[in-house]
DNA sequence: CCGTTTCATTGATTTAAATCAATGCTTTTT
DNA sequence: AAAAAGCATTGATTTAAATCAATGAAACGG
């Protein structure tokens, strides 16, 4: 238990035994089955989690009833509406998974306790949101700059697994493009 | 000068008289004229700059030449091409100013001392890029799930002086569309 | 101050994606 | 095992945005 969130947490700050002792007392394991939920929008998020194992989504629905996914998390990932764990708002975002998974929680009050009481915690949410903001502005990029087709191949390329093991029509969702769209792009780019 | 870097900083970690003393000796002034670069693709990006007067943005230059901004920054923000800035690989974003600005620069070694040397300047690094990241993601949502008109409306009411201050052909870029799409979208908005 | 560039707008046309609709296949559920 | 639900694909049609082209206005630089 906790394996592979230790293994992310020394890869980016070493940790003595005794610090990986004492942040484990702020850490919850959670299980989820596929398709249900961690967050609900309207709901206060009350932690962030670690993905051992599984996948998660994370989307908002619009007026219209579509989903538009906006961030999938594998093993190793951590997913949550930043915005309300943080302020105590109403999450404007859907969390569920898409497959049984295992989950590491960090709740608003452990995140509290540990940024004050272990400095390499700090350090650890630092560099963590750096990555995912340095990755979201990529993406951002390849939306803005890219065509749909390099978009797809980048996506494969960059994010295999993700591709395997989540259906089409929610990369489609990702990407922005209905599903129709998608399928017809990738039978363009098979056939060439 | 710095009187905006020290006024933001303090909004999000308060500093006592000595630690802003302290903090400012890694600081370096710069201007730039309308048009200047402070960061061109493929060199390395030296500094993080906050801007403290003018307006600067961050884009990318496809295949076609065509220019996609990927941020504004205002008096108040800070801009980087962070990837660069912290792995010392070439940048992948120009940045320019769009008028006559005035910069406060934090070199590589600068932030690596101020990271060491001055523990707030790790929580104000923490608390800015969290903030910046849950900004992008709004924004991100927003690309994927709402019609353009609602999109450009939130640009206007979240950042009106952006708006203003820009000209419309690089509102339009900044939004992946091009600059008669844009103008469509405004008469059709102010005729309703 | 005048010529040049930059910029926003508008129209006509082309192109790409969404929508609507139907089908067959696979996976769940009972 | 059978029924239902979820899923990917394909075709026909509509809709939205890009492209191409031209014009007038504003800003800018020498």
């Amino acid at each position: 238990m906790y394996e592979l969130f230790f293994e992310h947490f020394t890869k980016k700050v070493a940790l003595t035994k005794e610090e990986e002792q004492q942040i484990q007392t702020y850490l919850t394991p959670k299980k989820l089955r596929k398709k249900q939920y961690l967050l609900q929008e309207g709901d206060v998020c009350k932690a962030i989690a670690f993905v051992e194992k599984g996948v998660l989504r994370q989307y908002s629905v619009d007026e219209a009833g579509n989903e538009h996914i906006l961030q999938f998390a594998l093993e190793g990932w951590l997913i949550s509406d930043l915005y309300s764990f943080l302020t105590g708002e109403p999450a404007s975002y859907h969390i569920d998974a898409l497959e049984d998974s295992e989950l590491v929680l960090i709740s608003q009050t452990a995140h509290e306790q540990l940024l004050t009481n272990v400095p390499k915690y700090e350090t650890f949410t630092r560099l963590t949101i750096t990555g995912a903001y340095i990755a979201m502005q990529r993406r951002l990029t390849s939306i803005i700059s890219l065509p749909v087709e390099e978009r797809y191949m980048g996506l494969t390329s960059l994010y295999p697994d993700i591709v395997q093991r989540v259906p089409q029509h929610m990369i489609a969702s990702y990407m922005g493009l209905t599903p129709e769209t998608l399928s017809r792009i990738r039978r363009r780019l098979s056939s060439q």
